[in-house]
RNA sequence: GGGCGAUUAGCUCAGUUGGUAGAGCAAUCCGUUUACACCGGAAAGGUCGGGGGUUCGAGUCCCUCAUCGCCCACCA
């Protein structure tokens, strides 16, 4: 018989290569006008039942400082797969959008960019200025979203939330006043990271340290002072007020507690000898002078030793104006000043070079100056009552810490970390974890609900917390704003419908079952996400988190734009369609460690991309007589084909199962391209054109099977090209059990 | 100072619980046959960083060294 079947004609779209580029946008739109995207819709149209196991991911919200990188399309290709997936094998799948205001990230952005029009920030006033950058986060969100639609993601639009709106503005005011009332929230006066650059404080974990030799200055205050000492920062001598030395020191032991009246290049000072087991005498001279104002350890050691302290250096990392022949200096210019008259007064003994980390701003570079200032922290070793505790190691209604919550929560399992190398790297984060400074001194964020009468112009009164603004017009709010990671750490469920606890989604979807992000933000936001739950809601925020590497370019190096190397994914996208994108960013890809990323990669994908297509039209040309629903007898070698395939399959739902994406897709294209192509359809051919009908109508239906099942199993990873074809696919090798049309809500082959 | 990771073909990387070394890209030769040249076939390429150990058997487990990279802490 004559092999091709003229009754049914191969579509017209089959016999030119595939086109990205015209294919995907409709595809994505036909997605988005069905409504699958949305559990709800998946329920009511019956492609889900409405009693199936849940499963979310909230998408981390990409910061609106305008366009996404690789790494965000990285993260969209894993969620998306593992997304529709779920999907697929029935489950109630929910993958909700936002995207994060990133307070300090984004006001900085605009901040340079109306520098470039000549524009400062005080010129124009909190509310002129915060008009300019929320259109700015507007700009950058309908970026971001359209970029988004573009990698294929299948987020649920209708629940698209965002860090400073409303909803997310209220589970802020509400989580922070609770925190207040507990005692966890605290306001105190500390030393501070302070950014003169940024005029800001910013955390610990917003500092970058950089390595720089400096000078280490040997000297003594005075002339009959009896013990030299060695600093890197001469200019805050004038703000000593003590020595240390260590304890057992037979050196000095018989200073201890002696007092002493100096006048120090013009500043009068005060200088105690005190002793510190803290003070290494190995190091310099053995002796520390101790300026509490401008070291966070020197101010725990007069902490510890009853010592006052005072300012010496202020916002601007200036001198103050009291402190003799440095007063009112910049600190280069009174570092310099001060070396110079230690050297006239023949005080300086030594000048070596070291190397020392020097703490910089990670937004501004600016060089951080510790300053004592009143802030609001979070305590992380505060005991308290934990009401509902569904976290294993804490009973309801015991005492417990947010250090506890965070630890017990993961140690116990509950929490599942992978890959688990990073549980270590947590639990080490958390024990050198301090309170956490949560108020800076920008205009972009949430504003701490807390209110001070108006006459208490400095703010030293207790402040009315609140959740609503109180009423009374001899009140003023708290002019400063909540560290980003507060909003993103209530992310997993004020998405959902909290502080509403009986919210649908709140008691559908939470706890998450995944959350997946870069291994770099484990402990900014894993850690707070974890603590924020464990202590509002007594719960853990999601079950298992995937940790992604850095996406780095084909020599391996970090994309930056200095470097010229980034790798723009829309681009990308554009030239070779977002399913071969998604693939790159995958394959080679496992989880915790960096991968590289290179065009040729994503070229060698587009290809693949091209083969699923050509091998359907050769597909198509030989099965329009067959019917998937009627198996006819198998020749053996098909018989095998098909135990083989079932193998397959069951391993690629084990592999996916496990997180093991990066293993999966490349076992897809493996056999896809090695073993469908090039060994299944080569032998068909044969088979297919001889005189055995018999074989013929195996072979037939062996490649109307395979083909249908292999675009299930690849939907997940090549959504577009996939759901092209399977749109065009006639009835009689659609193997479907559903009235739907679409890929998408397709149930994933049982084997 | 503490911790983590990497080291496998020219390049980029897989190798899931230990069982005869794999892919993509590049390079070589051949090829247009019922899809695909964005293709097919063939051949080539590796004492799996060095050394030691456990085991019947080690790329895989243990010890040790080396090189590269990352994270954390930080000494005035």
């Amino acid at each position: 018989m004559q092999p091709n079947n003229s009754a049914a004609p191969i579509p017209e779209k089959f016999l030119k290569p595939y086109n990205p580029q015209d294919t995907e946008p409709t595809i994505y739109k036909k997605w988005e006008e069905s409504g699958f995207f949305n559990p709800d819709v998946c329920v009511e149209k019956g492609a889900t039942a409405a009693d199936a196991p849940a499963f979310s991911i909230v998408l981390p919200p990409p910061n609106v400082t305008g366009t996404l990188h690789v790494g965000h399309a990285a993260m969209l290709a894993i969620e998306d797969s593992l997304v529709r997936f779920e999907r697929m094998r029935g489950k109630r799948t929910l993958w909700l959008p936002g995207t994060d205001h990133a307070a300090i990230a984004t006001q900085s952005r605009v901040e340079k960019n109306l520098e470039k029009e000549k524009i400062r920030k005080h010129d124009l006033g909190r509310e002129k200025f915060l008009e300019h950058v929320h259109q700015f986060a507007q700009e950058s969100h309908d970026t971001i979203t359209t970029q988004i639609r573009g990698m294929g993601a299948s987020v649920d639009w209708s629940r698209e939330a965002y860090t400073l709106d409303d909803a997310r503005s209220l589970a802020v005011r509400t989580a922070f006043k609770k925190m207040y009332d507990d005692g966890l929230i605290y306001r105190g006066h500390r030393i501070v990271n302070w950014d003169p650059k940024g005029q800001t404080t910013i955390s610990d974990d917003e500092i970058v340290y950089e390595e720089r030799t400096t000078k280490l200055y040997t000297f003594r205050y005075s002339k009959d002072f009896p013990i030299p000492i060695a600093t890197t920062r001469p200019e805050t001598k004038v703000g000593d007020v003590a020595v240390a030395i260590h304890p057992d020191d037979t050196r000095y032991r018989q200073y201890i507690g002696k007092e002493y009246e100096i006048i120090f290049a013009g500043t009068p000072l005060a200088i105690k000898i005190v002793a510190d087991a803290s003070v290494d005498p190995q190091f310099g001279t053995g002796a520390v002078g101790i300026t509490p104002a401008h070291s966070k350890i020197d101010n725990e050691i007069a902490w510890r030793n009853n010592l006052n302290s005072g300012t010496v250096i202020d916002e601007h990392a200036r001198m103050v104006p009291n402190v003799g022949i440095v007063s009112g200096m910049k600190i280069t210019e009174a570092r310099d000043t001060i070396v110079k008259w230690l050297e006239k007064n023949h005080l300086l003994e030594k000048v070596e070079d070291i190397k020392q980390n020097v703490a910089t701003a990670e937004r501004t570079g600016g060089i951080i100056e510790p300053l004592p200032k009143l802030q609001w922290f979070v305590n992380v070793n505060q005991p308290f009552y934990l009401k509902n505790s569904k976290i294993s190691g804490i009973e309801s209604g015991s005492q417990t810490t947010l250090k506890e919550i965070m630890r017990k929560t993961v140690e116990s399992g509950m929490i599942k970390i992978v890959p688990d190398r990073f549980e270590k790297i947590y639990y080490h984060w958390i024990d050198n974890l301090r309170d956490w400074c949560i108020s800076r001194q920008i205009w972009f964020g949430h504003r701490i609900p807390a209110w001070y009468k108006k006459d208490d112009s400095r703010r030293e009164r207790s402040p009315i917390v609140s959740i609503e603004t109180p009423e009374g017009s001899d009140l003023i709010q708290d002019p400063d704003t909540l560290d980003t990671w507060f909003s993103s750490g209530l992310w997993t469920f004020s998405t959902l419908g909290w502080p509403n606890e009986e919210a649908p989604d709140f008691k559908t979807y939470h706890p998450t079952n995944l959350l997946e992000t870069g291994y770099d933000i484990l402990p900014f936001w894993v850690a707070r996400m974890i603590l924020m739950s464990g202590y509002l809601l007594g719960d853990i925020p999601f079950k298992t988190v995937y940790l992604h590497g850095l996406v780095r370019d084909g020599k391996g190096r970090k994309m930056s734009k200095s470097l010229g190397n980034i790798i723009d994914p829309l681009d990308m996208i554009k030239k070779y369609g977002a399913d071969a994108v998604r693939l790159s960013l995958l394959i080679g890809t496992g989880p915790g460690n960096d991968s590289k990323l290179s065009e040729d990669k994503i070229r060698g994908y587009k290809n693949f991309a091209n083969k699923i297509w050509n091998a359907t039209r050769f597909v198509l040309e030989n099965t329009a007589t067959v019917s998937l629903e009627q198996r006819p007898p198998l020749s053996e070698k098909n018989t095998a084909d098909l135990e083989a395939f079932k193998t397959f399959s069951a391993d690629i739902t084990a592999d996916i199962e496990h997180y093991r994406l990066y293993l999966a897709a490349e076992k897809l294209y493996h056999y896809f391209w090695h073993t469908f192509a090039d060994v299944i359809i080569e032998e068909s051919k044969k088979v297919i054109t001889s005189e055995d009908e018999t074989a013929a109508i195996s072979a037939r239906w062996t490649l109307a099977y395979l083909l249908s099942a292999l675009l299930k199993l690849l939907h997940p990873f090549m959504p577009f090209v996939t759901e092209a074809i399977w749109e065009s696919l006639p009835e009689n090798i659609k193997n479907t059990d559903t009235k739907h049309s679409l890929l998408i809500i397709t149930p994933w082959p049982s084997h």
